[in-house]
RNA sequence: CGGGGAGUGGCGCAGCUUGGUUAGCGCGCCUGCUUUGGGAGCAGGAGGCCGCGGGUUCGAAUCCCGCCUCCCCGACCA
């Protein structure tokens, strides 16, 4: 039976966090590096990003969004130019400070982001009206000095994709703020079929030097919450401190409205901890690296023609869209590879064998269903775009029925503390500093953001009882 | 940085308390045969500076001192 040192995980419900470090390995999506906090994206784990990256990618390019690449090294000197800014990353700073043989006259930062090396450039690349909106975005790896690292939930080095625009106007850059954050969720809701919540960070949690912070909140199974993504209005704070301005229709100069926007290799963490279970990954079609596995079975003798029958299935399945792979390996036994093609996440799994064969039939399992049925071998191409589709939206759902049923609206310090130990509190809020950090100090729980579609509503801070600020609840949990 | 745990073939561990043969087990790996519809079986085989440095001793994986690293839990964060 079920031998947990090979391919079995500690189950979710006996260990959370051990399940899901046991996960990641077995799974072959990350492994860590020798430095601590590093890690290797794994071939399965890097065609997950990179098929992340192919969605947000189109996204980015279909609404006007041109890729460049900036340095990774910045001058200590630039990131000092906002202030707000370097006190919110001097912590978790990676500095070079000897390089070619000597030390260096001023210390390179390996960038935690990018802000102020494009700032800078936009400045010289901006001089007048006509060269705005300036919409931009890097795909690039960021150091920040982890002091507990998780692999792909917290790393020293990370990859995500950074989008940097630059506005005429406060309007437009509000714009563009929605425009990123609509196509976050998107891939969130669309690809990685996690149902997130929308709304504005507390100005406690915004991005050190934004006026305004938004994020998309998922919950994993765990009931803890994980930012999926994020985009800033950065006001005119960084167009100030690297002169990003322009010269208007009227010929007076004005500082540019700038934004920022991220989404980061993190979302395959999220992917693992939302949809996962105690069997193992368990992957949004629209995302996993093999939408189907063939897993051929025959003893000698039989097995060159259901190889065949395997081969040619895939082909078919391969012609109409689908990503599919077929596990030749004769090393292992048939039942062994359904264990670990489940653990690994593949949503659909056909078995080919003899029986099958002789009557034209496959068996088709679906990795989040469980069960199996015999489907003639005639459907199975034609069936399977809509089959995937439908995992893909079942998925979804119970994603989005999971954080509904762990989101309570409470209304004392009680029923905080009581919803942040199992999932989300949705509680009118003082909105006072003293009062976030007083309830984070007590139940590690911190304001995640203020839903957008939330009705009006005000009333006594559910923790200390003074008036409620926002106008609306606000989500509080533990958060990854 | 605080608290806890661990470093022994590729992986997971035992051995250490009470020093003493050739350092053992499971998994994996290699070869052969038999197998193949939910983690295959048998036989044979390869693979170890027991984290590093010092010490005690006739003798150290085991005892003593120092150091390093990793993991987990907390404080900072996409």
């Amino acid at each position: 039976m079920a031998k947990r040192s090979e391919l079995g995980v500690t189950p979710q419900s006996e260990d959370f966090s051990a399940w899901y470090n046991e996960l990641v390995l077995k799974a072959e999506l990350a492994d860590r590096g020798p430095v601590r906090g590093t890690m290797v994206l794994r071939p399965y784990g890097y065609r997950l990003w990179e098929l992340v990256q192919a969605e947000l990618d189109g996204r980015i390019k279909a609404t006007g969004h041109e890729n460049a690449y900036f340095p990774m090294l910045i001058p200590e000197s630039h990131l000092r130019r906002e202030a707000e800014h370097v006190e919110g990353f001097a912590p978790e700073l990676a500095v070079v400070t000897h390089a070619g043989g000597h030390d260096l006259e001023e210390p390179l930062v390996v960038r935690p982001t990018s802000e102020t090396v494009i700032g800078e450039l936009f400045a010289r690349w901006i001089s007048s009206y006509r060269d705005l909106p300036l919409l931009m975005n890097q795909w690039a790896n960021v150091v920040r000095w982890e002091l507990r690292p998780r692999l792909l939930l917290r790393t020293t080095e990370f990859l995500w994709q950074e989008g940097h625009t630059a506005h005429a106007s406060a309007e437009e850059a509000a714009a563009e703020v929605l425009t990123a954050t609509r196509f976050y969720e998107e891939v969130a809701r669309d690809c990685a079929a996690i149902s997130v919540i929308t709304g504005d960070k507390t100005p406690r949690e915004r991005f050190a030097g934004a006026d305004r912070t938004v994020t998309l909140e998922a919950m994993m199974r765990d009931g803890r919450a994980l930012q999926a993504g994020t985009s800033h209005d950065l006001g005119t704070n960084f167009a100030r401190a690297f002169d990003i301005d322009f010269t208007n229709a009227e010929g007076a100069v004005e500082l540019c409205h700038t934004t920022s926007w991220g989404m980061s290799s993190r979302l395959i963490g999220g992917i693992v901890m939302a949809h996962g279970d105690d069997s193992g990954l368990v992957l949004p079609p629209v995302l996993a690296p093999f939408q189907v596995v063939v897993v051929p079975i025959g003893r000698e003798g039989e097995l060159a023609g259901v190889l065949e029958a395997a081969r040619s299935l895939a082909l078919d399945l391969a012609a109409a869209g689908i990503r599919v792979k077929v596990d030749e390996r004769d090393h292992v036994s048939p039942g062994f590879k359904f264990n670990e093609w489940e653990l690994r996440g593949v949503p659909v799994r056909i078995e080919l064998g003899p029986r099958d064969l002789a009557a034209s039939k496959a068996t088709v399992a679906e990795r989040l269903a469980q069960g199996r049925e015999q489907v003639p071998l005639a459907d199975v191409v034609p069936d399977m775009p809509a089959r995937l589709d439908r995992i893909q939206q079942a998925l979804l759902e119970r994603s989005k029925r999971f954080r509904e049923e762990r989101t309570f609206s409470v209304e004392s310090w009680g029923g905080l503390v009581e919803a942040v130990s199992v999932g989300f509190a949705s509680a009118l809020h003082c909105g006072t500093e003293e009062c976030e950090r007083r309830i984070q100090d007590e139940t590690t729980a911190t304001p995640r953001c203020i839903p957008w579609d939330a009705p009006e509503e005000t009333g006594p801070c559910a923790a200390c009882g003074k008036p409620s600020a926002y106008g609306r609840r606000v989500i509080f949990a533990r958060a990854y």
